[in-house]
DNA sequence: GTCTATAAAATGATAGAC
DNA sequence: GTCTATCATTTTATAGAC
């Protein structure tokens, strides 16, 4: 359908620009204007510039983890997977100029929204078990117990994440992985 | 002098939109609202909003910096003072809603702006050379060498802190400060 | 130095023709 | 469904009186 294209194009515009840029500074005539759309056709596909946002953060979610997988699947051990999580990560970062996770960044401009907070939580809170469920299955002892070795590894990634887009490098993230494998 | 008093409250009540809602959304005449003072008087004592911006980061460094020297001294041991790190940052987010480091909150809305990209980075490697330094003044041998272990605290630290604003709680920074008890 | 009044531009959103 | 024209607000910033 036509549709689907205009409707696309719109989302695919702002979405680069929402995380390139921001939220905030991204004005609706922007994005009508790379998008080469008519102004009232993005009304006409979201409601408001919100619900726009909201659907950014749910495709940017059901791309993330189907890009991890993919990204995982041709690994073994779940050690591989694991350290695997930090290349993903910097090759994101490496790939989009390093402005650092997408939803760290909309939490510190659009976390009064309770419908941005909870997709925010959503996503974390996934990740987090996702580490959790490959850590279980590491047959090696580690200095730490399971659950600790997960909150180290998500909270190592993160920090480096975070401080990668403070910094633009992936620097914090390659010595986060690196400590990650002498706890392994 | 009454300026001062004038220019201090534009100051703190700009700094306080800028962290609790986000420096794009709060507008000048939000500013000059609830500092209640006139809209000439603002751009008497700053000459843009920019410059706004580069005036709260740099009296949040110093401050920043200042409180966490007063809340270390009276501490002996630089293990005591590495751990007390972590309830330094998880009290200033109780105190202020868990919105997160002002430095990571301002690179997701102004880092193409070089002048505040340079501050954000002053900051965080101060931070870090801060932690390196107390590192190294610690006695007890480490499963980690210094600087790694540098690395791991202060990595663990802002993602705890950034996860914080994303979960609005202290949950994670309370597990970082655990894993480092367990590295030292 | 502080004020009020105002400017020029951009914001998100809608109406109505085709 | 897409378009152009337009709406009411709000934005940052300045001019000129006191």
């Amino acid at each position: 359908m036509k549709e689907s294209i205009v409707k696309d194009r719109i989302l695919d515009t702002a979405s680069r620009l929402f995380y390139d840029q921001g939220y905030h500074v991204t004005g609706i005539n922007q994005i009508i204007d790379e998008a080469d759309i008519a102004r009232a056709s993005l009304y006409n596909h979201f409601a408001s510039k919100t619900d726009l946002l909201l659907a950014y953060l749910d495709r940017t979610h059901d791309l993330w983890f189907r890009e991890l997988e993919n990204t995982l699947a041709p690994l073994s051990t779940s050690r591989d997977k694991l350290l695997a999580l930090f290349d993903f990560r910097i090759q994101r970062q490496r790939n989009s100029g390093y402005r650092g996770c997408h939803f760290n960044k909309i939490t510190a401009e659009a976390s009064e929204d309770e419908a941005v907070f909870q997709r925010v939580k959503v996503h974390k809170e996934r990740f987090r078990e996702f580490i959790r469920h490959l850590v279980k299955q590491t047959w090696h002892r580690h200095m730490l117990d399971d659950d600790a070795l997960t909150d180290a590894i998500f909270l190592l990634l993160e920090g480096g994440i975070a401080l990668g887009a403070m910094f633009r490098n992936s620097e914090d993230a390659e010595k986060a992985k690196r400590i990650v494998l002498s706890l392994l």
